[in-house]
DNA sequence: CTCAAGCAGGCATGAACGGGCATCGGCGTG
DNA sequence: CACGCCGATGCCCGTTCATGCCTGCTTGAG
């Protein structure tokens, strides 16, 4: 039997069944832990099952999100930190523009009750977040939304953008350096981002320093257009220096 | 049974129950009460639940106009009866509109996961639903959000609405009657519902019996723009024959 | 004010995971 | 036909995850 066989009678399963698990697949279909676990990966980056531990339930069968639980698993301490931080950033009144990313995420769930604010976002789970704060006027920046990360993207997006100012944006990066700028993986996304960031008047950058010197595909802006980073310190000093000279401030959380 | 199939659970109980609280969910579940409180702190972090001492009440309220968990609660049964009809009026391939509401939310919820449709919303908690469905191609229409509903409104809206053509719109309404139309308590939601009836071929409206005869203060429409209304046996075949004579197929689920 | 119930955090453990490396077999190229 | 490449699979081992247990702290009902 072929992988892609064996995949497709996967997700037919987990349709099926709404859950399988890899020891049991492994099992049916003589093949070790490993090449199923395999399979679920490929079945899980096509977005056709959710991975969880020790199998997979199929796509949209849960409505909450478990990666933002699992996520914080990863560099959690650092993002909590560098959100902490960045919420003294945000103006007493005014309005703010949220990229979505986990960091900024965590920082949208951070913002107390008695705040008063206006926030724009495209990002479906900050939204979703905001949603019920009392003291905050959310809206939402229509598009297309991409499965990955629940974002907002393409015309509507960029046109919503276009057409508002906001005192403060805040947004996430998969990779900065100075000489590189901010890059993302993904061109729509990317589009977006740069859309968000001219439509402020200060942009504050939150990235752990694991993303530091990385780089992708797509770049939406230079560190030059950043006129506060906040990272964790595990940026070394002389690369923050680097970056201050650069023009941009640097808080380490 | 794996920890996010549980705290789905976890979650449906406290919205169907109104509460949930550790020790018996421990019990149910066959689990700690410390894993419990561990799902507990998951979904508060999601912003699905609020946790109180000793268990949790669910916080993300994808309800309707006037109250709370009360509406959830109230006619789950025909709001279930009729979302699976609805399934059925919605195309094999093309492109939906899906309106703001609890009845619509459900069916969204049961759009099955080999489904390949092109899905445009206002609603926040609709999109969340179909956000990782790996067949639909979702939308979301910007604007601002209302707390009550988590509906996106005003102009970003109404324009994004103005722009497309969509196979079948699947609309709420809070009270419909032959005389006077469909109504909603709130302005600035009639008109995004106006707006996206309008640009849809073929106009289905979900609304349980209760809702019939009911006036509310904004007017979106005439039940001659619904093609087909889906509602429960509650509803009269005297005022069912009623609606048909205007010109609107009746389902009674 | 008291105190049992509830809670947070630390620690232990077994299962599950993932990356690196070796092997195998098919397939195209020369 | 021989060779080498590459994808698929299996194996190994250090790491992470989910859960339970324990301990000391907090909470809130009486």
């Amino acid at each position: 039997m072929y992988a892609p066989e064996r995949q497709q009678e996967i997700l037919r399963l987990a349709r099926d069944g709404g859950r399988v698990d890899v020891v049991s697949l492994a099992e049916e279909f003589q093949v070790t832990a490993e090449t199923i676990r395999r399979d679920l990966k490929a079945l899980d980056r096509a977005g056709l099952i959710r991975r969880v531990h020790g199998g997979a339930i199929p796509a949209g069968r849960l409505d909450f999100e478990p990666d933002l639980a699992e996520r914080e698993s990863t560099a959690a301490d650092e993002k909590d930190r560098i959100a902490r931080a960045a919420l003294a950033e945000l103006p007493a009144e005014g309005t703010v523009i949220l990229d979505a990313g986990s960091t900024v995420a965590r920082m949208a769930a951070a913002i107390p009750p008695e705040a008063t604010l206006t926030v724009v976002t495209h990002s479906l789970p900050i939204a979703a977040r905001l949603a019920d704060h009392p003291g905050i006027q959310l809206h939402i920046v229509g598009g297309r939304v991409r499965h990955r990360t629940r974002a907002a993207v393409d015309a509507w997006a960029l046109r919503a953008y276009g057409e508002i100012r906001a005192d403060v944006a805040v947004v996430a990066a998969n990779g900065f350096s100075v000489e590189h700028g901010l890059t993302t993986p993904d061109l729509a996304e990317a589009a977006v981002k740069r859309a968000a960031l001219t439509a402020a008047r200060r942009v504050v950058l939150l990235a752990d320093s694991s993303k530091y010197a990385q780089e992708h595909f797509a770049r939406f802006g230079a560190l030059g257009d950043v006129d506060l980073l906040i990272t964790d310190t595990g940026l070394t000093p002389e690369d923050a220096g680097d970056i201050e000279r650069a023009g941009t401030e640097v808080v380490r959380a």
